[in-house]
DNA sequence: CAGTAAGTTGACCATTTCAGTCAACAATTG
DNA sequence: CAATTGTTGACTGAAATGGTCAACTTACTG
């Protein structure tokens, strides 16, 4: 049951450009380097991002990557749903024609119950209670400098 | 966030176990053809809930498997615990020192969101609450006569 | 217009996980 | 002892995961 790194990283993209975007348009490579994950990883995150419409980029120098609508407007289900595709524990709830069994199987049921259960905290959280959230915990702008940081890091 | 058919046909199984263990040992040989999967792969997935304490064992000529426990005080997380491992989305969500932004990650905090939601649905539902969901549907016992199945059907 | 700074795209790759089979074995019954 | 039934571990093919790299397009700057 876990979430690939498309999801978790893309989330923490998403954060990270919204906290930054007061200075305009915020480049791939910055991003990378205060999540601290890759820069050619990170650009494949990006790209099912701009499909959904979520963000928009602008090439060239001065370019960067930039939200499309206010934080407030953003539910993360509209961003963990392009990265991951859809996030339902088994197939059969959303088409039950993949198997014979669905319409009297009840661990379907329990499948679709925690396919709700789930779907409710993305569809009720948004980008800006995000922004909200680490304002409160303090690093309101992650790491912002940069920092030797060893190979050997673990970025899980 | 797909459970793997462990979670799933391992769910299955123990459901057929419940709905059929009033005529003492269950085979497994006859849960594997009511439920449609093969012998050998749900051998496998016992073994887990063995471990686990849920089902007990009965080898030899007239043996087979069954509940150790009441159905009602069969939580489904302690059947999908032993088969899919942990559920959380994400492993820093249980083990915080995987990564060293864990204290000021607020998207860490929505996938602890979403584990809870999760678990509150297998935590709050028995498997008896399963066999009296089947009996409202029907098909209380499974397909119990032998069928041809094509090869071709879906498992899923 | 040349040069450089970005983002875009697709090819490629190593590793791990998944789903499942098979065969040898242990225990129980009659 | 023979038949029945569960147990265990080795093995395997396919797919997903988690990346890297290089070529390309677009846009700004001077």
């Amino acid at each position: 049951m876990r979430l690939s790194t498309k999801g978790r990283y893309g989330l923490r993209a998403l954060l990270d450009m919204a906290l930054h975007q007061d200075e305009g348009p915020v480049l791939l490579k910055d991003i990378a380097r205060r999540q601290e994950f890759s820069l050619p990883y990170l650009q494949h995150l990006i790209a099912p991002l701009i499909a959904a419409g979520v963000v928009k980029s602008t090439r060239g120098a001065g370019g960067g990557v930039s939200l499309l609508k206010p934080p407030s407007e953003i539910r993360l289900s509209e961003v963990v749903q392009p990265l991951e595709g859809c996030i339902t524990p088994v197939d059969c709830v959303n088409n039950p024609t993949l198997c014979h069994r669905s319409a009297f199987c009840v661990t379907r049921d329990i499948w679709a119950e925690m396919n709700d259960a789930m779907s409710e905290v993305l569809d009720s959280t948004t980008l800006q209670d995000l922004i909200d959230r680490q304002k409160r915990k303090g690093h309101p702008k992650g790491i912002k400098k940069r920092r030797i940081v060893s190979k050997a890091s673990i970025h899980r």
